[in-house]
RNA sequence: GGGGGGUUUCCCGAGCGGUCAAAGGGGUCAGACUGUAAAUCUGAUGGCACUGCCUUCGCAGGUUCGAAUCCUGCACCCCCCA
């Protein structure tokens, strides 16, 4: 069994933890059953997820037995923590469909057929969702202070919100999660609790219940936030979130993530977020120091990351792309690598008729593909040397296309500027 | 209720009878440089059938050969006095 605590700590990935001293001796007596909770809010989930994520993980590779939890129960409810106004309801149909997403998902990350530190899945709608209103008033909320409740962050900051204010649903989150740490303890031995730094309020709850109603210490500890260097949340673009799911964000996308990541925040990133040990992760930095330009430290990271979420198979679509988006010429491809690499790329068919004859004026195309807005945008953009079919520069305002300019059966791919691509489909 | 100021192209903001598709800045787009970074530099930035034509300067009319610019009415905004 490894010293998970040590490893945790260098990684940086202990915030806080409801007992520093005692933690680390706890740990490396023997195995350990613990848990995150993930709760549906979404179909998938996303880069912010991923660090209790790989805890979970890191500690079953050093032995110790992992819990998922996915919230069918307290995904109805919506947790208040880190949020400035009261959510949304999500419909049982999405929450249902949210939570099974959501496992296969988790399915990826841990092992499940492992002997005694097996990695078990749960749901607490299994549990929360036949327990009647009157019983768990009279069985958990009795043991929860009001004014213990209030003095929360989570509670507190939104009440002290001009605009704020909190429904009763959303105030009683804590108790639910309060609820499935003990439940979790009772048929599952389940002693310690991890999750990000806003659910230290819901960790200690659920230690203070399992005090009073079973007088026994649970622990807890939270994971920091893993910001950028610049001051702003990792994982999320102007265009949202980096999911973990192909479908909303491609294994290409997810990949140009994390190249892109800043020379700043690499070194976490891979702390994080890759089983790189201490010695790895140094010597990859300082070879990317010596020649950042190769950004040898992002390319690691993105392949150990992408691999991980989305497979090998994954990792070398998103590979490929890389290498055609940033590369030469595209010629004689067939339709389906071509569609495959340019997935994420918008793309638009046209009748084939339309390369006949004196064919189909550039400008037509860039603007038919919304590469432009206008065709006098296209035109612009053409006369500034910034038009590309296939990958070749045309600069001619007036360049006309035939079936000669496809760059496989059925496909022409046109760029505007350094990388907005969209792809034209002729059709009969 | 009385007096004054304003409404300009994606945004801010100049323009106050022709040389105005309208200065300047921001943003955006492209190019160069570069590490698929940051910064910087250059160019472009109403539309189209693009050496020309059409549509824009709160809305509707009017004066004039000609209006974003002058006049009338209307709408909205701001300030001062009551």
């Amino acid at each position: 069994m490894r010293d998970i605590y040590q490893e945790l700590h260098w990684r940086g990935l202990i915030y806080q933890s409801t007992d520093d001293a005692a933690l680390p001796g706890w740990l490396a007596e023997k195995p350990r059953t613990l848990y995150v909770g993930f709760d549906p809010t979404a179909e998938s989930l996303h880069v912010g997820h991923l660090v209790a994520l790989m805890v979970l993980r890191r500690f079953q590779q050093a032995g110790h037995r992992p819990i998922a939890l996915v919230g069918g129960a307290t995904g109805m409810i919506g947790d208040p923590s880190g949020r400035s106004e009261e959510r949304n309801l999500l419909s049982v149909e999405t929450l249902r469909a949210n939570v099974v997403a959501i496992e296969g998902q988790l399915r990826r990350f841990l092992d499940f057929d492992c002997g005694p530190r097996s990695a078990l899945l749960v749901n607490n709608y299994d549990w929360m969702g036949q327990f009647g209103y009157l019983d768990f008033l009279r069985d958990v909320g009795k043991h929860f202070p009001i004014n213990v409740m209030l003095a929360k962050d989570s509670v507190k900051s939104r009440l002290e919100r001009p605009d704020g204010g909190m429904s009763y649903t959303e105030f009683s989150y804590m108790l639910l999660q309060a609820y499935d740490f003990v439940y979790l303890y009772d048929h599952y031995g389940c002693e310690l609790q991890v999750g990000g730094s806003d659910q230290w309020g819901n960790i200690t709850a659920g230690i203070d219940l399992a005090r009073r109603l079973r007088s026994v210490q649970l622990f807890g500890m939270t994971c920091p936030l893993l910001t950028k260097a610049d001051g702003t949340k990792m994982g999320k673009t102007e265009a949202g979130a980096i999911w973990l799911s192909p479908t909303r964000t491609s294994p290409y996308q997810f990949y140009q993530y994390w190249i892109n990541v800043a020379d700043e925040d690499v070194g976490g990133c891979l702390r994080f977020f890759t089983d790189l040990d201490a010695g790895q992760v140094t010597r990859l930095l300082d070879e990317h120091r010596a020649d950042p330009g190769q950004r040898i430290a992002q390319r690691r990271l993105a392949t150990e990351l992408t691999r991980l979420v989305h497979g090998d198979e994954g990792l070398a679509a998103a590979q490929r792309a890389t290498e055609i988006f940033f590369g030469a010429e595209i010629r004689h491809w067939r339709d389906d690598q071509l569609l495959a690499v340019f997935a994420d790329v918008p793309s638009r068919e046209l009748p084939r008729g339309r390369l006949d004859d004196s064919g189909l004026a550039l400008v037509d195309a860039l603007f038919e593909a919304g590469l432009a807005k206008t065709k006098s945008e296209a035109r612009r953009t053409i006369s500034q040397g910034g038009a590309y079919v296939n990958n070749r520069r045309v600069d001619d305002v007036d360049a006309r296309l035939g079936p000669e300019h496809l760059a496989s059966q059925s496909v022409m791919v046109l760029r505007a500027g350094k990388k907005r691509y969209a792809l034209l489909r002729f059709v009969p």
